[in-house]
DNA sequence: GCTTTGATGCACT
DNA sequence: GTGCATCAAAGCG
């Protein structure tokens, strides 16, 4: 597990095709990694660029621990810790295909009747789909109850490379990744 | 201390 | 496609 996570732009193309298992008192919620971006301490963009602080501090930690922050008031969004200890790098995870436990999302997300694709697409809308908020943040994500589990490696042809997005500065790197022609990806 | 601004999502035009 | 909700950190003084 650590071994594919030895820094954040390889890392990002080795989650795509692992799942994500979420363990609630409501039941097991599963789903597969379909979309991810890198972020480094060299890049503008991310957050461990102007050096450890209280908020990022987990990204100066070990390689496959949780990264969770809280943005715009109202959203979290979930990160898997690459590198080695304090080079500051993770992975976003963006999207998901939901793969079990899709009634206990739904709830989660209060959307009774909506498509499959809603439930996870976007980093905001699958943290709240698989519950995960703050009290996940150092989270070491190869013990429950939230767990990354290998799946079959994604070819290098059905991964699409391209610019992140909403980010302002560093935009030209091109450090987002997916899954080619998959529904559940958040933009195309 | 006070101001600014997001690695966003949703409702609405 | 555009605007807004809503707040914690960062950045500055």
């Amino acid at each position: 597990m650590v071994e594919i996570l030895k820094n954040a732009v390889s890392g990002a193309r080795e989650l795509l095709g692992m799942r994500l298992a979420r363990n609630t008192p409501q039941g097991r919620l599963v789903g597969l990694i379909v979309e991810t971006e890198a972020y480094s301490y060299e890049d503008a963009a991310s957050h461990s660029y102007r050096g450890q602080t209280a908020r990022n501090s987990v990204m100066f930690g070990l390689a496959g621990l949780a990264y969770v922050y809280f943005t715009y008031g109202l959203h979290y969004c979930l990160n898997v810790v690459t590198g080695t200890t304090s080079s500051g790098e993770a992975v976003l995870i963006r999207a998901l295909e939901p793969l079990e436990g899709i009634d206990i999302m739904r709830q989660n997300r209060h959307l009774q009747g909506a498509s499959l694709q809603e439930l996870t697409n976007g980093p905001a809308k699958l943290c709240q789909a698989l519950k995960i908020d703050k009290t996940l943040n150092g989270h070491d994500l190869t013990k429950p109850p939230l767990r990354l589990i290998p799946g079959a490696p994604i070819s290098r042809k059905a991964i699409v490379q391209t610019t992140r997005i909403g980010i302002t500065s560093d935009s030209h790197r091109l450090w987002r990744f997916y899954i080619k022609d998959n529904p559940f990806v958040s933009k195309p």
